[in-house]
DNA sequence: TTTGTTCGAGGAAGCGCTTCCTTGATGGGG
DNA sequence: CCCCATCAAGGAAGCGCTTCCTCGAACAAA
């Protein structure tokens, strides 16, 4: 850990001086802050907010209140649900949940140095872009990092990480799908980047396989309902003799099956369909749709206490759990 | 700000002692433990985090790192988009967004405790319940306090809040039935004790007032979806002339247009409707619906701006803002 | 009785930073 | 030419807590 008394010995000034420097005091000569400035960048700095919450008698972080009814609101995304497992579960412990933002346009490295200076003994990852090498980065940090979802990257790294089972919940969606007697089964599948489309597509495949199907009737898309909508679209051109259909999520699917209406296809009459993710959307659309569930506040939960056991054994080894998922069965096989 | 020195001093042993009490290290003897926590208990003492952290060389906290992508695709909840709004204006300035989970079963009290041993310059508050007594509790504490959404208490307070024009939304959805040629209008509305509803059925009846109509076909609900089924049928049972409605969320819709559907009424070709919130639950229901959309993401922005004012100048005035909302016209009117 | 242990308690240092107060240097006015 | 105001910089205290180290007392063993 480096310090202010580093850095100011390094630019050659007291620890006062460096002080003001960094934090924009008028009273020091031009030349000096540039002095610290660069000692600063050099070493790494990093104030330790404690130390100037101590010291300055303010905290800078602000508190966001939730009640628990609001989380519960949420039923409806990844995201929502696992934040509140991961919410309820720190407030069990005397942790505080610090919540960063990564931003679209920021840069891994960036983001990085920001996570560093925040002071956190650890970090919970949630992410949904696949494009991004923060993964690496972070498993290279001497940082306790637990993942919700499989990284891609994940395969010969030591990341942690706590995921559902997508390989079986797919292949469950696949069999349902098989056992309705559709025989001609595509999937429209989320991007190949992502460990959690390389997942599902493993777990359909093997249940086609294993009843003999072709299980290369592949449409990629983005996971959003747009891309539902063109994905199935795509499909039923290259085959038009599809009677089921595998959408990775729910969002994907609200598009699919309005493609399916457009085109005269009624679900499940001629067309079975089976989504992911069990959001509001499933019971909302018409036909309500089957759909693979996922233990999302369990996700959350499990994300935390993996978390504290990684901080409380600092070289022990990665936590890789992957927690059960579940078909819900509606209208739309 | 009471210190453990002055719990040491209250109890009568030394701050070593008083720490360790405090802490539960064996080498203290079991009467001065009590003694100690009878002192702290007596003089309210809250541990410095900033402190502790900087002595033990932990921080107690972990990071909860969320994708911005991730935050977006929620953009069905009213917690969500406040929380990308607030958290992305959050990301700009220096100062961390902890967030407190208020359980549906803790106590105001209990809670209150919680937040002032966390040690924040400030909070903010998103609350859905109606049947707590913070808003009062925190306008009495010390702390900086901005509620998103005016807080039914907030009349002859001096809370601060940011809201958006509930009043003028609502006006709008009934303008806008009014303007279909509805002449007999209901409304589902939430809990009376909120704030929110309040004020949607002061901008419906305000509009329906001036057009000469009457006002007061009223059903109270509870802003979900089987509520607003249950809701839609005694409208319908006490005024079956209806031709029109307004529902106070689109959860409450999803469910009004069940009942409507199941007693035969088309929509909009026999009864007009309009939401209130303009979730994904709008386009993914048949008919698309009419609804009103709230710049839910500027709440959450100008919510962090106005609590760091509020942090800014410790005596100054409450703000109170309220943000423009707007009709989007679908396929129920 | 003397010596060695054990146990409970306190003194004091120190975590990393900010900031009050002091000091030395510089320049302008009388 | 001297004095005082101004400015840049450092010394040192202190924010509130933990914990290492020391010390005295009590007690058991020799």
């Amino acid at each position: 850990m480096v310090t202010l008394d580093d850095v100011a010995r390094e630019a050659g000034v007291s620890r006062t001086t460096a002080s003001r420097a960094i934090n924009g005091k008028l009273t020091v000569h031009p030349e000096r802050i540039s002095a610290v400035q660069r000692a600063a960048e050099k070493l790494g700095f990093r104030p330790n907010p404690a130390a100037r919450s101590l010291a300055r008698g303010k905290h800078d972080s602000v508190a966001l209140i939730v009640s628990e009814t609001n989380i519960e609101g949420m039923t409806n995304s990844f995201f929502a649900m696992a934040l509140h497992g991961a919410i309820r579960e720190i407030a069990k412990s005397d942790q505080q949940l610090v919540m960063l933002l990564r931003a679209n346009d920021e840069s891994d490295e960036k983001f990085l140095r920001f996570l560093e200076a925040s002071h956190v003994d650890g970090a919970m990852v949630i992410l949904e872009s696949h494009n991004t090498e923060l993964p690496r980065l972070l498993a290279q940090s001497a940082l306790p990092v637990v993942f919700l979802g499989r990284p891609a990257e994940s395969v010969n790294s030591s990341l942690s990480y706590i995921d559902s089972d997508n390989v079986g919940g797919s292949r469950l969606a696949a069999e349902a799908l098989i056992a309705a007697g559709r025989r001609r089964i595509g999937v429209i599948t989320g991007p190949s980047g992502m460990g959690v489309t390389q997942d599902r597509l493993r777990g359909f495949q093997l249940a086609l396989d294993a009843h003999g199907l072709d299980s290369s009737l592949i449409a990629e898309s983005n996971f959003q309902t747009a891309g539902g909508a063109e994905a199935m679209q795509s499909l039923l051109d290259q085959h038009p003799d599809l009677d089921g259909v595998f959408v990775m999520s729910d969002l994907m699917a609200a598009g699919a099956v309005g493609t399916l209406k457009a085109r005269g296809r009624r679900v499940p009459e001629d067309i079975s369909l089976v989504s992911f993710d069990d959001t509001v959307i499933a019971t909302t659309l018409e036909p309500r749709l089957t759909t693979v569930r996922q233990p999302l506040e369990q996700l959350g939960a499990r994300m935390v206490t993996a978390l504290a056991e990684l901080i409380a054994t600092p070289n022990g080894a990665a936590i890789r759990d992957t927690l059960p998922t579940s078909l819900v069965r509606r209208d739309s096989v």
